[in-house]
DNA sequence: CGTGTGCCCTGACAGC
DNA sequence: TGCTGTCAGGGCACAC
């Protein structure tokens, strides 16, 4: 489920036992996931310092100072079914990447395989093909009213297919567009250059909440990760709309949330309060 | 350029 | 029990 808050939560997981600590050995189990890991990474990385974690958009990112003394950073994406692994009992097959510190085993889990990794030397990570063209990051400065309002502007596509498009706002998936039209009122279908500026107004508002909460719910399940095998990536979320297709709306009396298709994927929404 | 479609891959689940 | 079909949190390539 590795939407923005997912991976925030699984940075801030790894980074408690990786902050500081020495990769003792970096083991690709296959050669590819998505895409083939980069060639030498092994080497590149065997040794090096890792000097901090960060997070932009979906993507997880391990800064290290290589023993050339260069700067490097291990690039990771999630996928649809990635997570990390702390310390499993034991090694399966669907764990494509290990990290090995000298008092921990990371292992990159991932069943699809629509995650991927990549080495980048740290001072031209923004010029990384997947990060130079991301929109601001939602709970930065740079997500605001007018903002949105301007990329909507003169668009006829689907506000929800909008959203979802990496390059307007950074990080946003599925489950967290659906409910953030929910908490702000908006239709999904509602074409982006047809949503007015209170709506914008709203829509910034929710997609901070519903971020935020998200975080905070992934940071209390947190304490789990300490223990022996703790895995990252997965907690639990009391979702509004997002799967509750026939339920009752949880705003209005008379409401039944609807399920739609857009762009191949699934929309979930009140038609009676989402406007 | 904006928009729409199909596809990469495995696993879980529903229905027969 | 075992088969088949459908669907899943993402993003890219490609066609028009």
């Amino acid at each position: 489920m590795p939407e923005l808050p997912e991976v925030e939560t699984t940075v801030r997981g790894l980074a408690r036992h990786l902050e500081g600590a020495r990769l003792v050995r970096v083991t690709p189990r296959r050669a590819d996931m998505r895409f083939p890991f980069p060639a030498g990474l092994s080497d590149a990385l065997a040794g090096a310092r890792v000097t901090g974690l960060a997070r932009r958009a979906k993507y997880g990112l391990i800064h290290c100072e290589t023993r050339a003394g260069r700067e490097a950073t291990l690039i990771f994406h999630l996928g649809m079914s990635g997570r990390w692994r702390i310390d499993p009992s034991e090694i399966g097959p669907h764990d494509h990447l290990l990290l090995e510190t000298h008092s921990h085993l990371f292992a990159l889990n991932d069943p699809r395989r629509f995650g991927f990794v990549d080495l980048v030397e740290t001072p031209a990570l923004d010029l990384w093909k997947g990060i130079a063209a991301l929109g601001p990051e939602p709970l930065g400065a740079g997500l605001t009213a007018a903002h949105l309002r301007g990329r909507f502007r003169g668009r006829r596509q689907a506000v929800k297919l909008l959203l979802l498009d990496q390059r307007l706002v950074a990080g946003l998936g599925n489950i967290y567009v659906c409910e953030a039209l929910f908490t702000a009122g908006i239709r999904p279908g509602r074409a982006g250059g047809r949503v007015s500026g209170p709506a914008c107004d709203r829509l910034v508002a929710a997609i901070r909440d519903v971020l935020e909460r998200a975080i905070a719910q992934g940071g209390s399940t947190l304490r789990d990760f300490a223990r022996p095998d703790g895995e990252l990536g997965y907690f639990a979320w009391c979702f509004q709309v997002y799967g509750r297709e026939g339920l009752a709306c949880l705003r209005c009396p008379d409401g039944k949330i609807r399920r739609i298709v857009q762009g191949g994927r699934s929309t979930w929404y009140c038609p009676r309060c989402q406007a």
